[in-house]
DNA sequence: CAATAAATGAGAATTGATTATTATTTCTCT
DNA sequence: AGAGAAATAATAATCAATTCTCATTTATTG
């Protein structure tokens, strides 16, 4: 077993997700491997610090996480399921909400709705 | 003294507000006129019951309230002051970003950056 | 004005998310 | 294998947000 193993664990699954996870969505998915849900949070703590994970916030409530590597991308968040995917593409004339004086370094943009898996379901 | 007159003082704050606020900023907007925090929480739930009041997830962390009655808008967090503003306008092409099997029924476009005062301010 | 119902403020209680603690286990290096 | 450092699971502690409780105050109705 090589060191810090279960963290490796986490970092793989954020990886593998296709979009952004929570501290217990990310616990539950290693459920079976006895990883801990304080070493769970020890890990995206780090990788955060580390610079290779990014904590998104503005999906429903709580915090989530993904790897950084990503590209610019947005999500969708499912009012059914609560899962929340990442999107491809992004969106023009941002800047034209702008009001006189703001500066604006960044930007979200999520859809909201029901997934495929979801729709189908129902 | 009407029924209910601290309730309305909160419906009334929250109506003079340029964008949605949390329990507390409401709260800290209502200090001198004795409102509880209780008060405040009250009237948003009932609000939110009866349909003149919007819950606002998102912007942050935290829940924000707006009335009901706005215009389709988004909003500008100021990551400075963390206020967070109505924007005016939408944007377009926001379909294209939906995966197959995916359905839409809402949006949300959030802005980061400095607000105006803030920004002056620096 | 009296009786009743609703609203209020203060603070206690609850909740969920996150962090800290600690005894134990696992690595690393020799 | 043995010593020391790091990681771990379990769980206790913390913290902020929200809800609940209750004694009191205020409105409504007659």
């Amino acid at each position: 077993m090589q060191r810090a193993k279960q963290q490796l664990a986490v970092f793989r699954a954020l990886g593998e997700a296709d979009g952004p996870l929570s501290a217990r969505e990310l616990w539950s998915r290693l459920s079976g491997t006895g990883v801990g849900l304080a070493t769970v949070y020890r890990a995206l703590q780090r990788g955060v610090e580390e610079g290779t994970l990014e904590s998104v916030e503005g999906l429903g409530s709580g915090v989530r996480y993904e790897p950084k590597d990503r590209e610019h991308h947005h999500h969708f968040l499912c009012s059914t399921c609560d899962h929340a995917f990442d999107l491809f593409g992004c969106v023009e004339g941002l800047e034209s909400l702008l009001p006189d004086g703001f500066q604006m370094t960044g930007h979200e943009v999520v859809l909201h709705g029901t997934c495929d898996a979801c729709g189908t379901a129902a």
